[in-house]
DNA sequence: GCCAACGTTGGC
DNA sequence: GCCAACGTTGGC
């Protein structure tokens, strides 16, 4: 099983609009990045697990847990004029840009805040903390996923 | 709002 | 293929 991390601005998208969601299953639409699109679509497999992580907000940081629960399909939003995503590069035939579908398997009760893992050693290797790091999707270690997912509630 | 870092675009 | 200009990301 691989591990990830997914990024998401909470007033676009936040794990509580996921929660609320029917089946608590949302496809994670609006990726606009060859790199984050290439995991989605080359490498997301059925049942990896997913940080959601809340950018662009007053506390950015981890705020639960996802599955993939369907495997890459075409990103349908670059193909409608009125979304935000569209991208008149992609069509039907040839779509450039692919997602995946992904169900919330749990909420934190509180966020872990990316200033708390700045300061923790054994995360450093995260890509997510590389310096200049954009990038909205982020392979995870097993080692550090086990370790965040202990930091929960503390 | 600032700004550093990065990705994309497009002329040549 | 180079690279300058521009746009975006995202923490602070």
């Amino acid at each position: 099983m691989n591990y990830w991390l997914m990024k998401s601005e909470p007033h676009t998208f936040s794990i509580d609009d996921l929660q609320r969601a029917p089946q608590q299953t949302d496809h994670w639409e609006g990726v606009r990045n060859y790199q984050a699109r290439n995991y989605m679509r080359d490498q997301m497999k059925m049942g990896d697990r997913i940080f959601f992580y809340h950018s662009s907000c007053e506390t950015p940081g981890i705020t639960g847990v996802m599955e993939v629960v369907k495997e890459c399909h075409p990103d349908l939003s670059a193909l409608d004029p009125n979304s935000p995503y569209f991208d008149p590069k992609s069509t039907k035939a040839i779509p450039r840009w692919w997602m995946v579908s992904v169900r919330l398997i749990e909420k934190f009760n509180d966020i872990i805040p990316l200033r708390i893992l700045k300061n923790i050693p054994p995360l450093q290797t995260m890509v997510l903390l590389k310096p200049g790091n954009r990038l909205s999707i982020t392979p995870v270690s097993a080692t550090e996923w086990a370790f965040i997912i202990s930091l929960k509630g503390t």
